[in-house]
DNA sequence: GCAATAGTGTCTCTTAGACAGTATGAG
DNA sequence: CTCATACTGTCTAAGAGACACTATTGC
């Protein structure tokens, strides 16, 4: 129990609560962490870091870490947004910031939610939002912050290695809104880059979803949603690896929602 | 600025963070605020409080407040989960608890947001996590803890009044949530009794959606839906205010996800 | 009786998904 | 050439939504 835990600190307000317990309101530490998604080599990866130091230390887990407040030299105080804090986590403990420059701003960021149970943390009340990242394929991190190691690593993997903290639970809550977010959003383009073949956006959901496609009636579904995609009216310079006609090009469409739907084949089974 | 706004305290960890303003890991206090829908006489409404004190005094808010930390007699110290932090709040600053124990566990709550923009709070740094709730149509909220009034208001015309904080946005998010949610989940229900008829389900479609719907096709579909509802055999006493045939009843069906859903109609409109 | 409502029948249009089939290009 | 692949055509079954219609109740 190392921090402060706030038991007395912070303006007490006025009236309402009952006798018991001596009660306190909490101070308590911040954190985000961010389950960054990526798809190489046609399978979803994560990206994770070993810990460099205590507590878990030498465990797997998301990339992430205090908030912070900056006190600038004139004394002013400077807070940090969440959001903020999620990309600068995302950058800086990965090295992303510095090998992927011209990529800042096409990751797409989102709050995924908040995790405070009480003990999650053997450090004292630390209470996280996490943040679910998609990005493009991406060189090697390089590891920065307080991590030893970062790693794209294959999420059909992941449970055979325990994450430190919840992150094992914070990993399989991004992985179920990703796999949700792209029935219903053009997201999986984020994971592309501008220009992209119908193809390719296959691969991405059946690297995120875990189980193919039909591919004839993919690409008319694809074709059919409107905004989804739009044509650049050009195609790839080559075929697939394997021959093949070259497949035509597009790029995002204006659509933020896709309607109808493209709903996961195995849905059936988790209705219940 | 009145909090300790955690400048220096903390753990530091090592290494990894840049040359310029001095930084310090933010202790940060943490509050709920809940959301909480329910339908009265048709219509959508939400739960908010008159604050009773500083700052926002007298102003229209969610109901929220500190999460804890209990310091029983013995020393130890016992802190408070999130989720129950924003039950406590719901219940102790509304008077839902005294009022309507056998409510409590019929009461749907889930995480909505975590929102910590720097300056959202002018007591300092305060990060709120923002939590929905349905509930079936309850009796009359009482005021407590620091609300100095409470009651259900519709939802239509809450942007007339503003609210304290950032809670219009907290609202906006958790309506589009609750509106978003009934399509693909059964938690319509959650706002009714435990036996309810179709045409009651109707109408809480139609209050959170702010449309009408078609009631012969809104009927067959609900009833389509595999484990959406489920039929007792009964049907009601009497017929409608109006006249007509009495309705069946039923009860919630083990569904967790509709499918296929049921869409709103006038979705077209926000895709772009 | 009249008006409103619960619930069913049925028709049309759209969509999902299966399958067949053609054209293209790497090796 | 062979074979995987990009893409199109077409058929079937299911669902969404519109409309007509019957049955039942309060007044």
């Amino acid at each position: 129990m190392g921090t402060t835990l706030g038991a007395g600190c912070g303006d007490v307000r006025g009236g309402g609560w009952r006798e018991g317990p001596q009660v306190s309101l909490a101070q308590v530490s911040l954190t985000v962490d961010v389950v960054a998604l990526t798809i190489r080599d046609g399978t979803l990866g994560v990206l994770l870091i070993r810990r460099g130091q205590a507590p878990f230390e030498g465990h797997l887990a998301l990339p992430g870490g205090f908030v912070r407040t900056f006190i600038d030299d004139d004394g002013q105080v400077r807070e940090e947004d969440l959001d903020a804090a999620a990309r600068r986590e995302l950058e800086e403990e990965t090295g992303l910031m510095a090998v992927a420059e011209p990529l800042r701003g096409r990751i797409h960021l989102e709050q995924l939610a908040t995790y405070g149970t009480p003990g999650r943390d053997p450090r004292g009340r630390v209470v996280s939002v996490a943040y679910l990242a998609f990005a493009p394929e991406l060189p090697e991190p390089r590891p920065g912050g307080d991590a030893s190691a970062v790693a794209w690593e294959p999420v059909s993997g992941f449970s055979a290695r325990p994450l430190a903290f919840d992150h094992a639970r914070i990993l399989a809550d991004g992985l179920e809104r990703a796999r949700s977010k792209l029935e219903y959003t053009p997201l999986a383009i984020s994971f592309l880059h501008p220009e992209f073949t119908v193809p390719e956006l296959r691969a991405v959901y059946e690297a995120v979803w875990g189980e193919r496609l039909h591919a004839a009636n993919f690409h008319r579904k694809v074709l059919s949603v409107p905004g989804f995609v739009e044509s650049t009216g050009e195609a790839t310079e080559r075929g697939g690896r394997r021959g093949g006609p070259r497949a035509r090009l597009y790029r995002a469409g204006d659509a933020r929602l896709l309607h109808p739907a493209l709903l996961r084949p195995s849905r059936e089974r988790e209705i219940r």
